[in-house]
DNA sequence: TATGGTGTACCGAACGTTTGGTACAAAACT
DNA sequence: AGTTTTGTACCAAACGTTCGGTACACCATA
């Protein structure tokens, strides 16, 4: 198990359990990794775990989602590219979000410059398509917003209702949301 | 300190840091209880302190949004109502939900019935208005859904982005939006 | 009116367990 | 041989919980 590997299974814990409830019993489990192998690629700790985990979740967002959004095609299919991609890493709906769930509780001020910084970079991207496609600053800046904020609206929805449906109604009406005139 | 004033205080420990993050040091902190007192009012321990904060939950949603909802005024007053008191209990979108907090982690399902209820509860009494308002039964339910999710995302990102503009503008638009034509 | 009993509210200290973290030698790989 | 990786054994601190006990208001009986 080399240390991306792992990486990628520490993300499900911490967004499952968020930063108080991913234990280092609970850690080690899913990586399949002895806490002296974990504290070997993670020699400060939990902490530097969440922000390794952080850290790769930027650069699946920047490769991913904001290298689309930057991308040559029309708006409205830079952001049914996102779609299917954001569908992709919240599997479905069924996953919760792992800048929300390190939002919380005392790891919130830990890590919020950095979840700040994934959030506006998201939006902007994501303003920037709506700007190219004749909406002002402004009123793009706010629809961006509205549509990250609908998204995270579904996946709580989806949890507390055990329904996935509100999340999948939420994509399939972006784009046309977003550019609607 | 009486019970009920005690589970005030619970309430704001569990919605700030989430089941797992509500420790006993801090439930004990924020009501002035020691730990074992605490034992006294809630003898089957923390998970007895979250059912009874639910149930008080269960009760203020009832008196102070499902009532209104249920009023004769016109939908469209009705709503903003609604928002009045979404909007101080949220206090003004700086605090977390305890339904979206209670439903991740180990906590999921343990509450998970309770949460479910209320939330369709919730949704449902507000589809019923937008019934008397004149929308068919299942487009109803499509935008009561979309409110609270809506109010969900809304929260997540101002706490994401430290910054409750976002909140502020759901609860403006919304008895507009959900009773357009 | 005094006396003894009962229930409620509360707390300090300790319980056994789990937490995040460390030390180190054996093992596995290069 | 030398480096990287890992299992085992630890640790202090914090975890949720329990225990024994105090303080005090209430209420019956004498």
């Amino acid at each position: 198990m080399s240390k991306d590997e792992a990486i990628a299974q520490l993300i499900s814990v911490f967004r499952q359990y968020g930063y108080e409830g991913a234990t280092l019993a609970r850690l080690s489990k899913a990586t399949g990794l002895g806490k002296a192998s974990l504290y070997h690629y993670f020699p400060k700790g939990k902490e530097e775990m969440a922000t390794a985990v952080l850290n790769h979740l930027s650069v699946w967002l920047e490769e991913n989602i904001l290298a689309l959004l930057r991308g040559s095609g029309k708006p409205d299919e830079r952001i049914r590219a996102m779609g299917k991609n954001v569908n992709q890493i919240y599997d479905q709906g069924e996953q919760a979000c792992l800048l929300a769930m390190l939002s919380i509780g005392e790891s919130h001020h830990l890590f919020h410059t950095q979840i700040q910084q994934v959030l506006n970079a998201w939006i902007n991207a994501l303003a920037q398509v709506l700007v190219e496609a004749g909406l002002e600053t402004g009123e793009a800046r706010l629809r961006a917003e509205d549509a990250i904020l609908q998204i995270q609206g579904a996946l709580v929805l989806a949890r507390g209702l055990n329904d996935t449906t509100p999340f999948q109604r939420v994509l399939q009406r972006l784009p046309k949301d977003l550019l609607k005139p």
